[in-house]
DNA sequence: TATAAACAGTTTGTATTCAAACTGTTTTAG
DNA sequence: CTAAAACAGTTTGAATACAAACTGTTTATA
């Protein structure tokens, strides 16, 4: 009877987590869309903070998609896509050939700045009152939940 | 400075979800794969779980999909495919031309039995000494930031 | 009782995801 | 120095997701 309650607790869970994912994506969709980037993904922005933040302007594909956690044909497509808004350029490295050096466009630039003070609005955190802490907390409550 | 913070734990946190959804998406796939059913996806079990136990067996789309969060054109794929693995039967609903009738079949309802002892050693959680109690508070937890 | 509105589903078009197979480049080893 | 292995990306094919436009059916209303 325990095994089966615990059954159904963990499928409730899944189906929060796949919530939470569409939830989020749509909030942060919506947020986009009110700054007039109706035609930018969430899946784009991680593309962008990485550059822009982590990787100071210009990384390569693998790089990314490994910081990002996603597979490297799943960047290939995110790349084509944001090549195609101008937001990042792909080039060649000539120092070696298998290698796209991604960059981020001015435009991509703008963006960031454009994006970054709205991304903590998709939760009013002060009517929350979450602190830093809290949600820092919960991030890491979840990301260890991945490493298991 | 604290804004800035913020805006940077946001993202984390953004991430979080993400990854998390990934990580759990491609741990059930691997078990669903050890089970020998390697073309039923999550989403899939999303619509067998609710027809087995929230619907009796039987329901229509726009039902299922307001119950576990798609779309009704998410739904008109999910229902295809799962069809075409006959692990549901879709009817029109002769008292209701307008309603297609969404029942479990007996290979359905054997996956199903199949499926659910799985799905709770997805996360091995008599090693990670969580108990019922625990998961039920972290699914509120994420139900809490979707209905912000 | 027509006509409009509401409803359930499908189609279309675009984006994402990923494994697997593939191309081309670079590195390693014999 | 050449063949094999490793590496970075792309392509392909199948699945999911969702908005918007569409078809048919039922219900409401004027």
């Amino acid at each position: 009877m325990k095994e089966k309650e615990l059954v159904h607790s963990i499928h409730y869970y899944f189906m929060a987590v796949l919530r939470l994912r569409q939830n989020l994506k749509q909030r942060v969709q919506r947020k986009l869309i009110d700054l007039g980037y109706e035609d930018i993904t969430l899946e784009m922005t991680q593309v962008l903070y990485y550059l822009h933040f982590d990787a100071e302007g210009e990384a390569n594909q693998q790089e990314i998609a490994d910081n990002i956690g996603k597979n490297k044909s799943s960047l290939t497509s995110l790349i084509d896509n944001l090549s195609k808004r101008e937001m990042i350029k792909r080039n060649i490295n000539p120092k070696n050939r298998r290698n796209n050096i991604i960059t981020l466009t001015k435009k991509g630039k703008k963006f960031m700045e454009e994006f970054l003070p709205v991304v903590y609005k998709t939760y009013n955190t002060s009517k929350l009152s979450m602190t830093l802490k809290d949600i820092n907390n919960l991030t890491q409550t979840l990301n260890s939940f991945i490493e298991i």
